[in-house]
Order: structure tokens, then sequence, then C-alpha cells
DNA sequence: TATTATAGTTAGCATACGCTAACTTGTCAA
DNA sequence: TTGACAAGTTAGCGTATGCTAACTATAATA
């Protein structure tokens, strides 16, 4: 089945917090992300079913290649929605909320319509 | 309760429908969005209990006042987004659909700024 | 008038995804 | 060794929203 919004944030979160440290658990995912335990262990054992992730016996979170590849293509357009927001004048937070939505919902060849445009017009 | 993408996209619907034809049914409605005529009548029925739509007695589905201005501005949104990601060089169908779910998810001050970017750099 | 077609509704299933309550498990300190 | 805390899991609830099956109601036609 596809990714829906929800496993791309969890999958996102996961990629950021291994940006910050090596060891990653559940808990770490639920604190950064506001959700309850519960939650956050369905949506790990799910990325987990889907390849995404892996978890070793102490239950330290570690992306997969496949993971780590589509956390990076989420968080790129994360990363170029909000240029291109803040390029729009749109206040900085605003742009991080906006993107964080939106990057979930447009398809590559917009995206890559965006990066391009980004490329060539886009400042900073 | 906020209106959600689903409620979004069948007021949304009921709208364009409206400038065809001034009688409109769940049935249309369905048969346009591709959903089975429970889902309709539910949907319907939320609308009704948010004070979107009233139905008469022959059942024909008008907007209120409450549910025009919601309606014309989620249309709007779309409008704008279409022309936005087309001006990106997108091509006019992904554009379209594109454009469609992203408008259920970005904030007004977002919209602004891209409204107000197209009436300047907008071409079209 | 009786039958048939059309539209709408009700009941209930499935999935996704939040939650709480409560259980398990593992580690660490008294 | 035992008790307590921390992390994870299981069970089950609630909402949203799609579906099918089956019922109702209305309207048109044979």
């Amino acid at each position: 089945m596809a990714m829906l919004e929800s496993g791309e944030m969890y999958l996102e979160t996961i990629y950021l917090l291994s940006q910050k440290s090596s060891t990653i658990r559940g808990i770490d995912v639920g604190e950064q992300m506001g959700f309850s335990k519960p939650s956050v262990s369905r949506a790990i054992g799910l990325l987990k079913k889907g390849g995404y992730v892996v978890t070793d016996n102490l239950g330290y979170i570690q992306l997969t290649e496949k993971g780590y590849k589509k956390a990076q293509s989420i968080y790129d357009r994360h990363t170029v929605l909000t240029k291109l927001l803040i390029n729009l004048g749109v206040s900085e937070e605003t742009a991080t909320n906006d993107a964080c939505r939106i990057e979930h919902y447009i398809s590559d060849e917009t995206f890559d319509a965006i990066k391009s445009h980004m490329k060539k017009y886009g400042k900073q």
C-alpha cells in the first residue's frame, strides 16, 4: 500500500532525529511529534513492515536504504516548498507549517517544476 | 467542527455543478465525484448540519450564503493554485490535480501571498 | 392499477489514525 | 533480590470516510 501523510511524517521525523543522534527510540519520535507511545508503536510497526526502518534488539530505530531515500525525498520537498513560500513573502513559520502539509500531496512533476524554478530564480 | 478535505470537495463539486444547472441532486454529486450514493448522502447531511447547504422537499440541493462563500473561496484557491503551477511549467492536467489537493491544506497567509504574487507576475 | 426505475437513506463493514488503560519487559539502585 | 521507573506493546475506543446490501419513497409507464 502507498504511504500516506501520516507515515511520511513519522519517516521524516525519524530522518531528522537521525541527523542529531545515532540512537533513536520510539519515545523520541513520540516526543518530537506530540503523539502517544501506542500511536508511535503502531506507526513504526507499519514502517518496518514496509521496509523503511529496522529496529535492533534494544529497540533502536534505523532507516533502511529505502527508508533513507524516501525520507530524504520528503525532506527535500519540505525544504524546497518552504523556500518557495518564503520567496513569495510568507512568514517563515507559516511557510514551514504549510510546506509540511503540502509536501505530501504534490506530484513529482509539480515538485520538479518548483525545484527547477527555485534553482533558476530562487533567492538564497 | 472544522471542515475537512472531504467536506470541502463535496462543497466545491456542488458549487461547480450549480453553475451549470440550477437543480442539483445527490446523485449528480456522486456521479461527478465517483462516489456511491450513501457516501454522498452522509456528506450532504453533514453539509446541511454545518449550514452550508439546504435541500428542498424534492431533494434538490442549494448552497446557503455561508456555503456559497466557502465554496467560492475554495474554488478561488483552486484556480489561483492551478495558474501558479502552470506558470511554473506544470502540465495543465497535473496542475489541476495537484491544486485540487493542495487547496485544502494551505493557510490564508500563504494563499494571499500566492494570489498577490500571481496578480503582479502571473501570465494570462 | 400494478410494475418498474430512480433517488435517497439506513445499517453495517473496512481502513486509517489519533487516544487511554493496562500489561510486559528490561535496567538500575536500594 | 526486590522495587520502581522507562519503554514498548496490546486491547479497545472514537472519528472520518470510503464501500455494499438492502430498504423506502416517489414518479413514470405498461
